[in-house]
DNA sequence: ATTTAGTTTAACCGTTTGGTAAAATTTCGG
DNA sequence: CCGAAATTTTACCAAACGGTTAAACTAAAT
């Protein structure tokens, strides 16, 4: 009855504002990003910005709440899910992947945010759907004792994880110079990398 | 004659003002660091700056270009070096982790500056010093054929390798929540790193 | 003691910034 | 068609910003 489409379609003057203050923010962050041009690009008057919503600072708080609900959920369902070990790290690694090639400025702004404002991120931005990993520690824990797996601190491998699928989009400009690859070869090389880091995690998780 | 010492101790006004721009750009960036909170933690009057360094983006400048070389060379020298592969990915890691740990700001600062002014930082920051990873490339392959570690690309391994040494830095504040860490465990989680790493990459190399 | 060059300060300037007030316009129920 | 509520625009403000100027201060040279 409201909207037909199954993705609502930038229309009022509301969503034009968010969507215009969610690709400054998230381009030139928040002390980078200007009211003038949060306006400029919705197609709207500047004091509109602060009949919706009251200031920057709110506006700001609403797009990285946002941010936030659209990554976290995934991963958590999938790493704190009942699959057996090597299904749960192809699968988390595949949804990784996924969310952040389709929207790749999300590690940077998250991380960014926490740098300068750790207290407000922790406290009023981020929900409590933080991923909880003790379920597959103790799945790689008793993997290791059963021999099925190499002895390995299952912190170190979540971490090696995580940082394997996400370092590479941050620092998409700088890998690309230094791997010497046009635009066109590193979207490829990204999207090998769904394949290859699994492969990587599985050949070094190998019993000795 | 000039300082008796080994390093030199902040005493000048301009090394004063260089090593506060130093601080305050590196926490706040280059939008939000303010030339007056550079010049209060300097301890000096705001113009001092401008006398010294003509303008922000002149001081912001010299800064970057500091980092940058403090970085690269010892990266570089070591991966274009003519170690045997593993000796070589043993003292990468090694050397890549002590940089981060010293100065744990570096990789989000080059990161951020990219994002935001590619074309400044290739141009006018970056000076010749980019390393050649060709050598790795060819000592990678060299040793698949001879059936000496596994077949893997070499671009996708020093992408691995450098994305677990930098990203845990980058993202430590959320990684400490995530594994519920102190900040003290965390720092010893990090030293660890060293190790791990190494241990996770070697082990995954492995022929089958 | 006076000059001179280098350094530091206080006061100021034009612009931009986030934000506000009030008028003008549109929307919509009666 | 009218009037009240919601929306949009214009004009404006105080504060903060990067930067400049000219005066004041300091220290060494003559």
């Amino acid at each position: 009855m409201d909207n037909p489409e199954l993705q609502p379609i930038p229309d009022t003057t509301e969503q034009k504002i968010f969507e215009a203050a969610h690709e400054v923010f998230t381009q030139k962050g928040m002390d980078g990003a200007k009211m003038q041009e949060i306006a400029d690009r919705a197609g709207i008057n500047k004091a509109l910005l602060h009949y919706y919503y009251r200031s920057k600072e709110k506006l700001y708080e609403m797009v990285a709440r946002a941010i936030i609900n659209k990554a976290m959920p995934a991963i958590r369902q999938v790493i704190e899910s009942d699959l057996p070990l090597e299904e749960k790290i192809r699968r988390f690694i595949g949804t990784y992947i996924d969310i952040i090639s389709q929207n790749p400025y999300i590690p940077l702004f998250i991380i960014s945010e926490i740098n300068k404002h750790p207290e407000r991120f922790f406290d009023a931005i981020l929900p409590a759907t933080l991923p909880k990993p003790e379920v597959f520690f103790r799945q790689v824990e008793a993997e290791v004792a059963a021999g099925k797996i190499r002895n390995i601190k299952p912190q170190h491998l979540i971490v090696n994880i995580v940082s394997m699928c996400a370092f590479p989009f941050i620092g998409k400009p700088m890998m690309r110079i230094l791997l010497g690859m046009g635009t066109g070869e590193m979207r490829i090389f990204l999207e090998e990398r769904k394949y290859e880091v699994t492969t990587f995690v599985l050949a070094s998780l190998r019993p000795e």
